[in-house]
DNA sequence: AGCACGCCGACT
DNA sequence: GTCGGCGTGCTC
């Protein structure tokens, strides 16, 4: 039998499967999708199987054969196999990195070299020290200096150097007791102790309670009080069997649902929706709905609905939530609803808690899954329903390889398991609306909110005019009115700053000049909890200049908005306010993002200010105003995205206050009013939103009136990037159709980052079935040219961001 | 001649 | 990605 083996090796070479001989003591467990380690050249790596067959064309000499199975069963399904193959071709990515993606960080392999002792009394003292009496011993041991006496050691067989394949994180084990079903033979047992040994009596004693059952080893122990010695003394007299098996952590206590998950009444607007969907379900149609429903109109109660038709027809359903919106609050909702058929995926549990939840779907044991980006590859093997809550989220879109849109995969593994899908959003993506208008994906609505509540009062204000009337602080008067007025009457404020391009950076006052990373063409940003100054891009740190680097004026003093500085200003305005800062500082330690959320909800603040992170999934009765520091921010941003990003996170904070009885209010702050994505977000005016940004779109050229694909380029040397970047653009300028449009090269928006100069082409088509193709010759080119030189390329077929 | 270093190609 | 093989060029 030969098996097909992807490697664990990321380079171009050797993306495509190898053929190897299977051992016959494996032949009959290995099967496509199974991890195995194989040699490949002169080490050990792992790989997966991708398929099986009787003949290869390599001649057999050359086969080698497979060195380990290193699962019982495969860790991936034959559907997961096509799906890689289908993300290396959609988004030019290596097959291993597709199928790594798929899985748990957990079952990655890491790898160690070690030195095996083959002739200890020829190893010189020196190498003696170290390995004493071991025979296998890791080479970082030895230290860099003996490497090469460790080779000529080699190369005279007195040691071998061998990689060593290793899981990376410990799959937790326990031992587990199976006590015989057979009474006589425990009592046969008892009665050939000898009277000394009073403690395996105990032990039979305890035993013949527990007939037939399995129990934890340690747990047996200590319930009678024995010793390791005294169970292997029975075990070895065939009084019980002793296993090894897997154990999960626990990241949190199953939660039980209550009122046994009873589900809520409907809407008529929910009703209609809950109804279409399930006759997808029911037909086992892979179709796309869009569920476009204003900020509190009840769409998680519509997931839930079709999730419980999809777990009674013994089906399964995947709930993908963007990462920062995946709090306690969001995911107990669906525990409390279905039990303990709910696993959660996010990035705060460990290595090893993610790959728990991974063996929990993989072995049937939970039925859904509620997750970020990779929950989309759950192995689940029925699946009900793929549900993309808030889908115009730009965090379903991985930055790097593999560049896979998680709403992309969710459709194409719906297309396998004859499922719908339900991208949900109060302000979906252009890209998703436009296909809903033209019946690619089916529309459905929900226009009022759930309880009835009327949408919030939203104040604008242009801080212009402040400025004008001598406020200079960051809160205008309206908005310290409205946070004073909610202060005395004990209620909840919301700030929210969005802190893109607007952070804290140090400024010369004399000469003007910023302090700019030495590697990276970008103002350093100053962090208060250590005091230095950071760069976002490479992670250079320094400490605060005394003086102006440029001029040495001793003028230099911190500018622009960070959570920080409003925090203390917030101090300064409203000493007695109690106020909860949450930003990537103080969210950093696992569990501050849902410690601070939690205080936040049991009234232990009154005031929550937050970045990003915050517009999302806040949900408390007493927040009654939202404040937006400043609107405008992103619509800075050289991206043709930036008035569409300003539109749905104004619409979605807005949509944080007054979410219960208490009415809400906005009040959002900007230096430019007259913008349509500030103006409509008052009213979350949608469709018109839609209708101007889609003529925009169309007069640019711009998705989703035409494709987008990004080619970044980067070198130490500007001269040699931008001129490689003009080939590029030239070479596919003269392979590609008329109508397509070739932007570039241009320097990329932050143009230096670690000291490589970035270029960038933009493609952009409507029709250009030769892309693939020359985008293939193109990556030849790269490497047999351009690589060699220096030069790193990455494609983004569809790129969530320009700059 | 002996070796350090960098480039190139192979990896079943 | 990582290795060994091989060429170049430098040193003893």
């Amino acid at each position: 039998m030969i098996a097909e083996v992807i490697t664990d090796v990321s380079a171009h070479p050797v993306d495509r499967p190898f053929d190897y001989a299977v051992p016959d003591g494996i032949a009959e467990v290995i099967e496509p999708g199974s991890r195995v380690r194989v040699p490949f050249g002169n080490r050990k790596v792992l790989g997966f199987v991708t398929g099986l067959k009787e003949e290869s064309d390599v001649p057999a000499s050359r086969l080698k054969p497979v060195d380990e199975l290193l699962d019982p069963e495969p860790v991936l399904t034959e559907e997961m196999l096509r799906l890689a193959d289908w993300m290396r071709e959609t988004t030019l990515c290596f097959e291993i990195d597709a199928l790594q993606v798929m899985l748990p960080s957990a079952l990655r392999a890491k790898y160690e070299k070690t030195v095996h002792v083959i002739n200890p009394e020829k190893l010189p003292h020196e190498l003696a020290e170290i390995t004493r009496d071991r025979r296998v011993v890791a080479v970082k041991e030895f230290g860099e200096g003996l490497l090469p006496v460790l080779k000529r050691l080699a190369s005279e067989g007195t040691v071998s150097i061998e990689t060593a394949v290793r899981q990376r994180t410990n799959i937790k084990k326990e031992r587990v007791l199976h006590i015989i079903g057979e009474a006589g033979r425990l009592d046969e047992i008892r009665g050939s102790l000898p009277k000394i040994a009073s403690r395996q009596a105990e032990l039979i004693n305890w035993m013949e309670e527990h007939i037939g059952m399995s129990v934890p080893s340690k747990d047996v122990m200590e319930a009678t009080g024995t010793t390791r010695a005294t169970l292997n003394a029975l075990i070895s007299k065939g009084a019980a069997r002793e296993t090894e098996e897997e154990v999960y952590r626990k990241p949190e206590a199953g939660l039980m649902p209550e009122n046994g998950g009873i589900p809520g009444p409907l809407t008529d607007e929910q009703a209609t929706a809950v109804g279409t969907i399930s006759g997808a379900v029911d037909n086992r149609r892979d179709e796309t709905f869009l569920l476009h429903g204003v900020t509190g109109s009840g769409k998680t109660e519509v997931y839930m609905q079709v999730i419980r038709q999809v777990l009674d027809q013994g089906r399964e359903a995947i709930v993908l939530v963007p990462e920062i919106s995946l709090t306690p609050q969001i995911t107990s909702r669906f525990k409390r609803r279905f039990g303990p058929l709910v696993a959660v995926m996010h990035s705060g549990l460990s290595a090893g808690e993610k790959y728990d939840e991974w063996r929990k779907v993989q072995r049937g044991e939970v039925k859904v899954v509620v997750g970020a980006r990779s929950a989309v590859f759950a192995p689940f093997r029925n699946l009900g329903v793929i549900i993309l809550d808030e889908e115009h989220e730009s965090s379903y879109k991985q930055e790097d390889s593999p560049r896979y849109h998680a709403r992309d995969v969710a459709i194409r593994r719906a297309e396998e398991h004859g499922c719908p899908v339900i991208l949900g959003s109060a302000t979906p993506s252009l890209e998703s609306y436009a296909r809903a208008k033209k019946g690619v994906y089916k529309l459905l609505t929900l226009a009022e909110r759930a309880k009835k509540q009327p949408l919030p009062e939203v104040q604008v204000v242009d801080m212009r005019e402040e400025l004008k009337n001598g406020n200079r602080s960051m809160f205008s008067v309206a908005l310290a009115e409205a946070i004073r007025h909610r202060l005395d009457s004990g209620e909840q404020t919301v700030l929210f700053l969005n802190r893109r391009g607007y952070s804290s950076f140090v400024l010369c006052r004399d000469c003007g000049t910023s302090v700019q990373c030495p590697n990276c063409d970008i103002s350093l940003t100053y962090h208060r909890a250590t005091e230095r100054l950071q760069c976002h891009y490479c992670g250079h740190e320094e400490r605060v200049p005394l003086t102006c680097p440029e001029c040495e004026s001793e003028h230099i003093r911190f500018f622009g908005t960070g959570t920080q500085k409003v925090q203390e200003e917030l101090h300064r305005l409203f000493p007695e306010a109690r106020v909860l800062r949450m930003d990537v500082d103080t969210t950093r330690q696992k569990g501050a993002h849902e410690r601070l959320l939690r205080q936040f909800g049991d009234g232990e603040a009154d005031i929550l200010l937050g970045t990003q992170m915050i517009a999302k999934g806040l949900d408390f009765p007493n927040i009654t105003l939202v404040g937006v520091l400043s609107a405008d921010t992103m619509l800075r941003l050289a991206d043709f995205r930036a008035a569409e990003k300003t539109f749905q996170l104004l619409t979605q904070v807005s949509g944080r206050a007054g979410r219960h009885e208490k009415e809400g209010e906005v009040v959002v702050q900007t230096y430019a009013p007259e913008h349509y994505a500030v103006e409509l977000a008052k009213d979350q005016a949608y469709e018109p939103f839609y209708a101007i940004e889609m003529g925009n779109r169309k007069r640019y050229a711009y998705p989703p009136f035409y494709f987008v694909t990004l080619i970044q380029f980067s070198h130490e040397d500007l001269m040699k990037v931008s001129e490689v970047a003009g080939n590029a653009a030239r070479y596919l300028s003269g392979k590609l159709g008329p109508d397509t449009v070739i932007i570039g090269p241009t320097a990329a928006e932050v143009a230096r980052v670690n000291n490589r100069y970035r270029y960038q082409c933009l493609i952009k088509y409507k029709k250009e079935p030769k892309l693939a193709g020359v985008l293939t010759d193109l990556v030849k080119i790269y490497r047999s040219s351009w690589m060699k030189e220096g030069i790193t390329m990455s494609i983004d077929m569809n790129p969530s961001t320009i700059s």
